[in-house]
DNA sequence: ACAGATTAGTTCAATCATGAACAAATTGCA
DNA sequence: TGCAATTTGTTCATGATTGAACTAATCTGT
C-alpha cells in the first residue's frame, strides 16, 4: 500500500487534476470578489446564466443543471426575483411547475456581471496559447461526458 | 454592450472555462459520494493531503493552503483529532501556534481514501492522452500562478 | 524595558446548502 | 373512471462556512 511509486502524487493525472482544482478554487474567490459591486453571487449568477440560455426553465431543471437541490432553487430566486432580475410564471398546462425568465433588468445585469467574468477568464488564460485552451476545455468536457454516462 | 458576437459564449476562453467548472462540480459530486463509506469529507481529505505533504504546519498555513478562513480549521481539527487522524502539539518556541501532525492511523486514511480518488481520476481521464492531460495541468497551473502574483 | 502593533487561534452570530418530509398536481394502468 | 405512483415545489431541521470580535503571545522600535 506504501510503495513510493504508487503514491498520487507521482501519477501525472492525478498530480494535474490537483492544479485544476487549486485553479478553479482560487477563481472562485477572485469572482466573488469581483462581482461583490454588483451585489451578485456567483450561484446567483449561475442561475441568470443558465436562465439567458434557456428561458423558461421550471426549478427542477435549473437544479439539475446547477447540480444542487431543488429546495436551494426555492430559497435562491425570491432574492433575484425581489432585485427584480426574474419573474416567475405557473405553467399552464402543469400548474405544478413554475417557469422561470429572465427580465431586462435581470439581462442587464447578466451582461455586466458577465463582462467582469470574462475579463477576470481572458486575464488568467493570457498566458496559455489557444490551442492549449482548447485541450483543457476538451479534457474537461470529456470527463463531464464520463460522469454524465452513470 | 450587446453585440452578439462579443456574447461570452462565443469567447472560446470563456467556454472552455465554463466546461472546467462543471467537470470540477461533477468530480466533487462523486468524489464525495466515493469518500462516504470512509466517513470522510472532501475537506478533510484536503487537510489529510496537506499534512501528509508538510507535517508540523500550523493551522494558520493549513488555512491558507486550503483557502479557508481560519475559524474553518478551528471547527474542522477536532473531527479528525476525535478520529484519531492526527494529532495537535503546540510548539514550543512560539506558544501561540499549535503543529498539526498525521498519526500512524491518519496517514493509513489517507491512502485508503487516495486509492479511491486515483481511482475516479484515473477513470475520468482514461479518455484523454498523457499529453493532453499534462497540457491541461499546466493552464491550470499557470492559472494558480497569476492570481497568487497579487 | 515597555507600549503599541501584529499574529495565532477561538468563539459566535449570520449566511448558505442539503436532504427528508410534505402538499398539490399529474400520470399511468387496471 | 379511479387509485397508486410519480413529479414539482416548499418547509424545516441540520450541518458547513464565513468574517468580525476577542484573548493570548510575540514582535518592533525607541
Amino acid at each position: 500500500m506504501n510503495k513510493l511509486q504508487e503514491l498520487p502524487w507521482d501519477n501525472p493525472r492525478f498530480r494535474n487534476w490537483i492544479a485544476a482544482v487549486r485553479a478553479e478554487k482560487a477563481i472562485v474567490r477572485e469572482l466573488s470578489k469581483a462581482l461583490a459591486p454588483l451585489d451578485l453571487k456567483i450561484v446567483q449568477l449561475d442561475v441568470l446564466m443558465n436562465l439567458y440560455r434557456h428561458p423558461g426553465m421550471s426549478q427542477h431543471d435549473l437544479a439539475r443543471r446547477l447540480l444542487v437541490g431543488r429546495s436551494n432553487i426555492t430559497m435562491l430566486l425570491p432574492q433575484l426575483e425581489a432585485q427584480g432580475a426574474l419573474r416567475r410564471e405557473a405553467d399552464p398546462k402543469d400548474r405544478r411547475v413554475m417557469r422561470i425568465f429572465l427580465t431586462a433588468e435581470g439581462e442587464a445585469l447578466l451582461m455586466r456581471a458577465l463582462e467582469v467574468y470574462t475579463a477576470l477568464i481572458d486575464r488568467v488564460m493570457a498566458q496559455s496559447s489557444a490551442a492549449e485552451c482548447n485541450s483543457m476545455g476538451t479534457v474537461m468536457q470529456r470527463i463531464v461526458d464520463a460522469l454524465k454516462e452513470e
